[in-house]
RNA sequence: GCCGGGGUGGCGAAAUGGCAGACGCGACGGACUUAAAAUCCGUUGACCGCAAGGUUGUGCGGGUUCGAGUCCCGCCCUCGGCACCA
């Protein structure tokens, strides 16, 4: 062991050696517990960031712990390489896109290993390797043969910029997901996958992971897949055998619908206005309304101005028998629900906005519940005072009014009771419908897995046969960003023959979204070389499901709700019997640097000058120091501020402990047997005091690694290291018992410092005198004593009146009685309680002494 | 508007209803040095006081409790998500 502190020769050094020796390499079968922890593959972009080092940094202190508390651990790591910058790059600047992601990828790999973070290289996968996009292929085949991915044309979200389609997911906002363009409507023939089969279960399974995910995520996801439970209603149109239906979900307000309301594109529109004097009017709205919508960016908050024309057409309320007109509006969604809906003014206020610009009527049919007025005393006939105009919608529950027979009814029971009475008048039935949409899977795009499907001029669309998977990319194609995918150009790809008929036909030239490469890709790590199927059944039963996953919160809905989506379809095609993927999520926070002028924290960026490069901060101050202070700095799921003094601050504490350890290790380096523990009578005070900041520090860890409070584990280091230095005896003067006292807590040091910097922690195991091996092959996580961590003496605070007056001393055994005593005794305690009369004496044993005074 | 987080020193942050501010950064003072850096020692919520000590203090207003940063009610501010979803 050196005197001095070198980390760079101390990472180098350990860095080959585990890479040599294979140290993070791992078998499934132990008879060990085993431990999934695995950390978000990143996207192959050429530079590690910031994000990156603290998504890893997490990981790699998690995984540390967990093996050295005797589990056996997959941490594996991959590449999201298929995807839109590398084809960015052979747009504009004409590189292949395999050599622009293969080099990449060789240099992040590098920056990986220089992190120092404990994989399983063998376990290594990438995206757009044959190997592996075969599976997405495989995975596409046997969907297709269940139904769960279809196509169709339809009205897609597209990028602009990107030239290509997204997800619903990858559109939230109305703007692309990664470079922010406003998106645009394009009607495309499109691969859906059948996610919405799935939107309950996705709601349902829920319950399963409620602990262990973040609330948010969970409310995110919730509010995606969107479920809402109500009723369709079809009302008749007058003189005509037609029926529009409607969904709703207040049925009990229907005696208040003053109009039926249509989306423009709702596909009965036409055939009603047949003949009609007013079709052309409807016609023209109608497509002024879709062609507002497509031109919409909606990025902007701003609401549309709802706009609608009144048909002419004659509803009839299945409920009253009244007539009601029937109007086409812009604020009528043709995506959700049916398409139309019963305008209810007086209880919705988008009903109500409409309703007053064009002075439609408003009838309130729910009253407001006071406390006077609870269902069971309220007057049904009383009714509500029709003249006042109403200023809003009132929106919540109450009880029925001017509402026929149902009147006097809560709202809740009413609903009920009304869509029974529908399914018997057969106008209606509950209904539940859920805002997720299917996810489009298409992209026009070269750098991505193909889509294995075959188009036969005579047999129509088939799939490609299984034993011909995968379908290779060709090596080359034209980029020149016209929208349409690359592959449609290159003749030797289209060109081919039916697999049924033989005859020509032509490939499909779209390829997969990248979510679905990662939507499975942690089950491939388990067995990350299998030629003849995704994975092995019985390695993937042994690994997954994942205990605990670690990335960024920008993922909360779309990959985390594919993954999940994808999971159920795989037990529902027998390769897996769980439901639920990920059993503990993570979501690690921002980090972010000040902005150059403003003084903002903001995002590390490019573009705003404020981002860090981890390879010089790792030049400058090693691995272990950049990783210890971002697990330090903030807890793991808050943002985190850049701030280089900190990094100092922790090579100042790695060196004062490094220090320490070289001081000590002449006396403790000698690889004679371990002394047995001496018993706490031959140690001095100190040296007692010691031990019990030893096994309180394990004790506090042990808890902060459950909650994942890395800062706090930190912290307890920090503080355990700064008793040891106040250690008053020294090397040459230790006693036998001192040297166990001090080689106990160095030695807890180093191995609970490992998760958070692990070169210089085996630097130290090493320098300690370990000749049996390396930390990382035999080291154990110390265990608390509470015995030893119990104090011997305590400081019990006084309070009267529940203030601080005092403080007495006193031991964990002292008895009620005697706290109490003494407190009353104790001299400034009397200065406060002299004169007055004692009414309570409260006595939180060990804790503290409250004398209440009047 | 709806949903979900948060508001604690100069800063990042700690605190099973029981001594608020652990740990660190920064700042200030001191030692060492010709000097600086590094290192080490000390001080560091605010206010009053020479001091001992006292007062006050966790966004605001109430409440429960012997005792509230923590629990309850009502606000304010802030960050994030969704947003014509019937």
């Amino acid at each position: 062991m050196d005197e001095k502190y070198f980390p760079e020769k101390i990472e180098e050094k350990w860095q080959r050696h585990w890479d040599e020796t294979g140290a993070f390499e791992v078998e499934d079968g132990d008879a060990r517990p085993k431990f999934y922890c695995l950390e978000m593959l990143p996207y192959p972009s050429g530079f590690l960031h910031m994000g990156h080092v603290r998504n890893y940094s997490i990981g790699d202190a998690l995984a540390w712990h967990k093996r050295l508390n005797g589990f056996n651990v997959l941490h594996p790591i991959g590449w999201d390489s298929f995807g839109q910058p590398a084809e960015q790059a052979a747009i504009k600047r004409g590189i292949n896109p395999r050599d622009w992601t293969e080099e990449n990828i060789a240099h992040m790999r590098g920056q990986l290993k220089r992190l120092g973070i404990s994989y399983d290289w063998r376990r290594e996968i990438a995206a757009h390797t044959p190997e592996y996009y075969k599976w997405d292929q495989w995975f596409f085949l046997k969907m297709y043969e269940r139904g769960l991915v279809y196509r169709r044309k339809s009205q897609v979200n597209w990028c602009p910029k990107e030239e290509t389609v997204l997800s619903n997911e990858q559109s939230s906002g109305g703007v692309c997901w990664r470079c922010g363009t406003p998106v645009v409507k394009k009607d495309l023939d499109q691969w859906f996958a059948r996610i919405t089969d799935y939107a309950e279960q996705l709601l349902e399974d829920m319950k399963e992971i409620a602990d262990g995910w973040p609330e948010r995520v969970l409310t995110m996801q919730r509010n995606w897949i969107g479920k809402s439970e109500g009723a369709y209603v079809d009302f008749a149109i007058q003189n005509t055998d037609a029926k529009v239906r409607v969904f709703t979900t207040r049925i009990d307000t229907i005696y208040g619908a003053n109009a039926v309301v249509m989306a423009a594109e709702h596909p009965l529109l036409a055939e009603l206005l047949e003949g009609s004097s007013l079709k052309q009017d409807v016609t023209e709205f109608a497509e002024r309304v879709r062609a507002a919508a497509r031109n919409r960016t909606n990025a902007s908050a701003e609401e549309v101005v709802k706009e609608g024309v009144n048909t002419g057409l004659i509803a009839i309320n299945p409920f009253s028998g009244e007539s009601l007109p029937v109007w086409v509006a812009n604020y009528v969604l043709m995506e959700y629900g049916t398409g139309a809906v019963m305008a209810v003014p007086a209880h919705d206020e988008r009903d109500f906005e409409f309703a007053q610009k064009y002075t439609l009527p408003i009838r309130q049919v729910i009253a407001p519940l006071t406390h006077a007025e609870e269902p069971s005393g309220f007057d049904p006939h009383l009714g509500v005072d029709q003249s006042t105009e109403m200023k809003e919608a009132f929106t919540e529950y109450g009880a029925l009014v001017n509402s026929g027979e149902w009147s006097g009814k809560p709202s809740e029971d009413a609903k009920r009771e009304m869509v029974q009475y529908a399914v018997e008048k057969n106008f209606g039935e509950a209904a539940i419908t859920y805002r997720l949409r299917d996810w489009g899977i298409s992209r026009q795009r070269f750098w991505g897995a193909p889509i294995p499907m075959i188009y036969c001029e005579r047999c129509g669309v088939v799939p490609v046969p299984e034993k011909d998977l995968p379908v290779m990319l060709p090596d080359s194609a034209e980029f020149k960003g016209t929208g349409e995918s690359p592959l449609a150009g290159v003749a030797e790809f289209v060109q081919t023959t039916c697999p049924q008929c033989d005859g020509p036909a032509r490939r499909e030239t779209d390829t997969m979204d990248t979510f679905v490469d990662s939507s499975w890709y942690f089950f491939r790590y388990c067995d990350p070389r299998n030629e003849g199927e995704p994975f092995d059944k019985e390695k993937i039963a042994y690994w997954t499901p994942v205990e605990q996953y670690i990335g960024g919160i920008d993922h909360a809905v779309m990959h985390l709700l594919y993954t999940r989506f994808w999971t159920k379809m795989m037990r529902d095609i027998g390769l897996v019997e769980f439901n639920e993927p990920v059993m503990r999520l993570m979501t690690q926070g921002m980090v972010t640097n000040q902005v150059e002028g403003t003084g903002e924290w903001k995002r590390m960026s490019k573009s705003l000058g404020n981002g860090v490069d981890p390879d010089e901060m790792i030049a400058a101050y090693g691995s272990d120091a950049v990783r210890l202070f971002i697990l330090f700095a903030a807890p793991a799921e808050n943002e985190l501020r850049w701030q280089e003094t900190g990094i100092e601050g922790a090579v100042r504490f790695l060196r004062r402990v490094y220090g320490m350890v070289y001081r000590w290790h002449g006396r403790l380096s000698d690889s004679s047997p371990r002394e047995v523990a001496p018993a706490s009578e031959e140690l001095t005070i100190e040296a007692r005091a010691l031990r019990r900041k030893t096994h309180q520090t394990i004790a506090r860890i042990a808890q902060d690694f459950e909650e994942l409070h890395f800062n706090t584990s930190v912290a307890a280091l920090m503080e355990l290291s700064n008793t040891l230095g106040d250690f008053k005896v020294g090397p040459t003067e230790a006693s036998a018992s001192d040297l166990y006292a001090v080689r106990e807590a160095l030695e807890s040091l180093v191995i609970m410092l490992a998760p958070f910097a692990p070169h210089v922690a085996e630097e130290m195991w090493a320098g300690l005198g370990h000749a049996e091996g390396l930390l990382s092959e035999v080291a154990r996580w110390p265990q608390a004593n509470d015995e030893l961590a119990r104090k011997e003496e305590l400081e019990i605070p006084v309070q009267v009146n529940g203030k601080l007056r005092s403080r007495i001393h006193a031991t964990p055994d002292t008895p009620e009685a005697e706290l109490r005593t003494a407190a009353l005794a104790d001299e400034k305690t009397r200065s406060f309680i002299d004169g007055h009369e004692i009414v309570k004496v409260i006595i939180v044993p060990r804790r503290l002494v409250n004398i209440v005074v009047r």
